[in-house]
DNA sequence: TCTCCAGATGCCGAAGGGTCATGTGCAAAC
DNA sequence: GTTTGCACATGACCCTTCGGCATCTGGAGA
């Protein structure tokens, strides 16, 4: 038994009439008679009594009708449910750690606000941390401040942001007007510990112009790297948006590191073959109009 | 959309494979798929993510779920309870006034004890009137103290009854060894109403003999009709059980009319049409099964 | 008796839903 | 690195089914 016999018998016990429910379904009685002959021979039941041509239900058409109606409503509250964009739903978050505390907060918020049905989940870990489980499924998208360049996921850059050298106000090379590279190496650096983008993007700068990377501090926290440089055990390379929003920083001194580039882009990350809803599409869109440009990197 | 694609949707999505879920559905895995497809397109939806190969529901996977486990549980629910023939029902019977008077009480309680769940309307009218109802199906089937010759109508005799005289204890008819038709007509009759089964069948006997009816008496009421003959009015003639039952008859006397036959078939009445649920066959068995041989009469 | 109305029946064509064979993309193993 | 296996996608094909058309039947009303 389909729906198309369900809706059909609905009809006729609307009409108590086929002729008439044929019209009302746009279609011809004969086919309407034989769909209600196949809900009786299926099963094993005869629905409308036929004296003299005019048609009532049995007890076991009333039976039949009172779950026909039910079910008729729910395939179109499915369909009802299924087109509105506002329907209870979930959207899983990833941040990276820098993104996830200087970022996300109000962006997340602004988002809540406009769609209140909308369970927003965030979960904020290292950038790799959070490709793997795009890569898994287990995150819809994630928040990173750099390009990923991995074949399977999209980066959408919407922003960008920028390494800074951070030294304490005190440090001989605040004194320098240019800050070179050369400049920086020869100074104790306090870094991320191996394997976070903010460290891996250092590395490579670093390699790229013929140094070694030796740093004096390894640590997950960048907090705890800002409190050591103002404790004066070295100069640390962060971003400038996590310094910028740092509470206590008269200490400290920012400066750019002036003979290479250490401009990343803030991107919104997902997995190629990620079915982005309506909702997570606007999501996206509110991000970019922000800051970016919205144009799209692989 | 059908409720076929439901049935495979929810298999997949409890395989979370479309392969087992096809084997599990006995069917090919192409037709799973195709039948997925044919969903995300209908609703422009996309229901599974697809990533490496691993179905995960997205969140409008996770709406239609809901309502497909909702409305496959419907559907064989309302095959549930068309098959169980003890599911809440109402069964309209019709009883003429004597039956309706001297029968059917008891009838009506036993059958009611063994179907808890039925609603047993009946209602009490004169013969006429009963078939009336059956042929505007407003009711399922009625009892009535004589055979029905309608072609519409289908009569199952389930016992018989007699039409008697009666007469007070000092009439002097009560004198003569054997009554016939003939002594009955040269007193005063007493007589139901015209149009009544009692009274059509004293008129049809007595037109069959070729004595005019000319009653004293004409009443709706039998028991008027039985207080009218202890108070001296008149003879009357009235079904055997009727007369057994009253209370107080000891100043009544009753007697065979010895020349003619009055005896008549209590029959089950219900139109050539009408559907005999498993549960009206049911009553109707039970009622031949406490007298009557079953047979049927047209 | 004729006509009209409503449901039943039979036949036919289009479409839908299934199978089979095959393709593609990813993962795991040798 | 190539191979093997697995899982979903795709295309060709086939049969069942569903709807349309034409017609029949049975009852009601003029």
């Amino acid at each position: 038994m389909t729906l198309r016999h369900l809706e059909i018998f609905k009809a006729v016990c609307e009409e108590s009439n086929m002729t008439r429910a044929a019209e009302r379904l746009h279609m011809t009685q004969p086919a309407v008679t034989r769909a209600i002959h196949e809900l009786e021979k299926h099963y094993g039941v005869i629905l409308f009594d036929r004296i003299y041509h005019r048609l009532t239900l049995t007890e076991e058409g009333k039976i039949l009708y009172a779950r026909a109606i039910h079910i008729t409503e729910h395939f179109s509250l499915a369909e009802k449910e299924l087109r509105n964009p506002d329907a209870v739903k979930t959207i899983r978050i990833g941040a990276s750690i820098t993104l996830g505390n200087y970022f996300m907060p109000a962006f997340i918020s602004a988002f809540q606000q406009k769609h209140e049905n909308t369970r927003l989940y965030v979960k904020v870990a290292r950038g790799h941390t959070l490709v793997d489980l795009l890569r898994a499924n287990s995150l819809d998208l994630a928040f990173i401040e750099t390009y990923i360049s991995d074949p399977d996921m999209v980066s959408r850059v919407f922003s960008t942001n920028e390494m800074v050298l951070v030294l304490r106000k005190d440090h001989p090379l605040t004194r320098r007007e240019h800050i070179m590279l050369a400049d920086v190496v020869s100074w104790p650096l306090l870094l991320r510990q191996p394997g976070s983008v903010g460290r891996d993007h250092v590395d490579a700068v670093l390699k790229a112009n013929g140094y070694e990377c030796d740093p004096l501090w390894e640590s997950a926290s960048s907090q705890a790297l800002l409190r050591a440089v103002k404790a004066g055990h070295g100069i640390a390379i962060l971003p400038d948006q996590l310094v910028h929003d740092t509470e206590d920083k008269c200490d400290l001194a920012i400066r750019k590191i002036e003979d290479v580039s250490m401009v990343r882009k803030n991107t919104i990350v997902y997995h190629k073959n990620k079915y982005l809803s309506p909702l997570l599409k606007e999501l996206i869109a509110d991000c970019q109009k922000e800051t970016g440009d919205g144009s799209l990197f692989q």
